[in-house]
DNA sequence: GTAGGGTTAG
């Protein structure tokens, strides 16, 4: 055998994935087909190995091992090899993995299919779709025909890494070409993806497709689609589908249930709920923990604490232990009434009863804290966090951060926003939402916009979120010019105004009564924008202009406002009213009034 | 050889 054949085929593969920005994954593949030779055999018999792979616990013991197998003269086999790489894989260390069987190929190791589905798994894993690929490409250079197990984990990473359209066409490939067997494996990875990806629609036409031919879907498919409806809000189309599974006998289990009765509590359809929780016993299918757990939590989060303790205590009668996340549901339940001692009363009992807090427990109730203003309370638990040996995450430090602007703690949340930087955790969506918002809300309208010019400078993902924010901020602080300023000169050309960035502007200058420019800016966004007026922009310019008097004028607009589908709101009709008080019986008052939808007026 | 589904926080 031709040492380092097979390094060199990664090699030159992986470079042209390197020099080419695009490449047809496709084309890849048929290239490689045509080279069906058996290149490098692999005759070697599997040979015992006298290592005890499960007791390698961690990179540092698979290194020492794998650094005494090369020293080994001849070389242990690629069984041996092979044992090491699927313990790593066990221990989800795909790029130590990956770079171990490149460093196998270059000692001259012959591999085999299985070595090379381990590999492509690696690569898939960490995000390298690509490589995988090319291990592929290789696979058939070397005359290993690939199997359900090399393309798995390759539509699995596409769309892992959102290239849905791609895994897409591979799965149609494969399907069209024979090129591996449909088995339950591929086809749940396909629905998976397709579902995480909210294609739950297209999953359901997959399985109308697959039921056509030989294949048989089973409970976990059914499962997966359910879910994914039901997330999606299609809880009917979920109940046709939960029906349906008898009729081709497939067996729901406590994942079918659990799923529905998650989507149908979550929706407060709790007639539904009981019936299908009575069903299911009948079936001889026990509710679990999850099953309990789903119904307190939605119970909570519709304000029924004390019925979801109810539910709690049925549980444990019925010998279920219930875990964090149950405790965890029913503390949050009390703090969204505003109940933080009933809440802190179920944190204090968890050790008790043999339950450790988990970051989620100390972030609800730190958020229970702020929310009735008890900041020393809170405080005491951030800091108490790491003593207990739990690390504060992202959602911790921007619940503490909100907190302490709200309270207009200005200073301490800018040290706990450098605190967290210098603690290796970097700063997300909500982070940046929450800091430009405390610093405008606390008029530090300076340190928001050098924090967002340090976002722009870190080349960040921008959010017009944030220039929003700070936009309002400028607007009450009665620095319109600044506003205007900011939306003028957005930093990119993808950054692109929404219909809050408009109405901000808008309600400004109605209060300055610049009425012209807030009209100019609605004519822009109708002509213009990728974000029409909504109802609340006409609303805004409505009120502007019965505000500044000109009656027949904001007659006129009213029948514009109504002509595209918008009726005054609330606030809108409060002025009307309150304006027909000063002019009593003033016709074009009574008049708009008539006008407004009736549904204004409850 | 790969190893798929369900409950919590900002």
């Amino acid at each position: 055998m031709k040492r380092g054949g097979f390094a060199q085929i990664l090699f030159s593969y992986q470079c042209c994935l390197k020099s080419s920005g695009t490449f047809n994954l496709f084309d890849l593949m048929s290239d490689f087909q045509h080279f069906s030779t058996n290149l490098v055999p692999n005759g070697n018999s599997p040979e015992k190995s006298r290592i005890e792979f499960g007791n390698i616990n961690g990179v540092a013991d698979a290194l020492s091992i794998y650094n005494t197998m090369i020293r080994k003269k001849p070389l242990p086999n690629v069984f041996i090899f092979h044992n090491l790489l699927s313990r790593l894989v066990k221990l989800k260390q795909y790029t130590v993995a990956a770079s171990l069987f490149n460093d196998i190929s270059k000692l001259g190791v012959p591999v085999n299919k299985y070595t090379l589905s381990i590999v492509i798994n690696c690569y898939c894993n960490s995000h390298r779709v690509d490589f995988g690929f090319s291990i592929l490409a290789a696979s058939f250079k070397l005359g290993h025909m690939p199997d359900e197990a090399m393309f798995s984990p390759l539509l699995k990473g596409l769309f892992r890494e959102n290239r849905i359209a791609e895994a897409q066409q591979l799965f149609r490939k494969i399907v069209r070409e024979g090129l591996c067997e449909v088995n339950n494996f591929v086809f749940g990875v396909v629905v998976d993806g397709l579902c995480k990806a909210g294609n739950s629609a297209i999953a359901i036409e997959l399985l109308r497709v697959m039921e056509k031919g030989s294949f048989r879907p089973g409970t976990h498919e059914y499962n997966m689609i359910i879910d994914s409806l039901c997330k999606d809000r299609l809880l009917d189309s979920a109940m046709d589908l939960f029906d349906e599974m008898p009729q081709k006998s497939i067996n729901r289990d406590v994942v079918t249930y659990n799923v529905l009765i998650n989507g149908l509590s979550t929706f407060g359809r709790w007639k539904e709920v009981k019936a299908l929780w009575k069903q299911m016993i009948d079936c001889n299918t026990q509710p679990n923990v999850i099953t309990f757990s789903t119904v307190i939590d939605s119970l909570c989060k519709e304000g029924l604490a004390d019925k979801a303790r109810d539910v709690l205590n049925i549980m444990i009668q019925k010998n279920h232990v219930p875990n964090v996340l149950t405790y965890n549901a029913l503390m949050d339940g009390y703090c969204l009434q505003d109940r933080v001692d009933e809440a802190r009363k179920i944190f204090d009992s968890m050790p008790s009863k043999g339950i450790t807090h988990s970051t989620i427990s100390y972030n609800i109730l730190i958020n229970g804290y702020f929310k009735k203003m008890y900041i020393d309370e809170a405080m005491h638990l951030f800091r108490e966090m790491p003593l207990k040996g739990l690390e504060p995450n992202v959602v911790t430090y921007n619940t503490v951060l909100q907190g302490l602007f709200r309270l207009r703690k200005c200073c301490t949340a800018l040290e706990i926003f450098d605190e967290m930087q210098a603690a290796s955790h970097k700063p997300d969506f909500y982070t940046y939402c929450n800091m430009l918002d405390g610093l405008c809300g606390n008029g530090l309208l300076k340190r928001a916009l050098s924090l967002l010019d340090e976002i722009e400078k870190k080349g960040l993902n921008l959010h017009i979120h944030y220039y929003n924010i700070v936009i309002d901020g400028l607007c009450k602080y009665q620095k319109l010019d600044s506003a205007r300023a900011l939306l003028d000169d957005l930093p990119s050309e993808e950054l692109v105004p929404d219909v809050i960035t408009y109405n901000t502007i808008i309600n400004e200058c109605c209060a300055k009564g610049l009425l012209e420019e807030a009209k100019e800016i609605l004519l822009k966004m109708e002509q213009r924008s990728c974000f029409p007026p909504n109802g609340v922009t006409y609303n805004i310019i409505f009120r502007g202009i019965l505000k500044s008097g000109k009656l027949d004028e904001a007659a006129k607009f009213l029948d514009v406002m109504i002509g595209r589908g918008f009726f005054p709101d609330g606030s809108t009709a409060d002025l009307l009213f309150s304006l027909l008080q000063k002019k009593e019986n003033n016709h074009t008052l009574l008049n708009m009034i008539k006008k407004c939808a009736p549904n204004t007026w409850n």
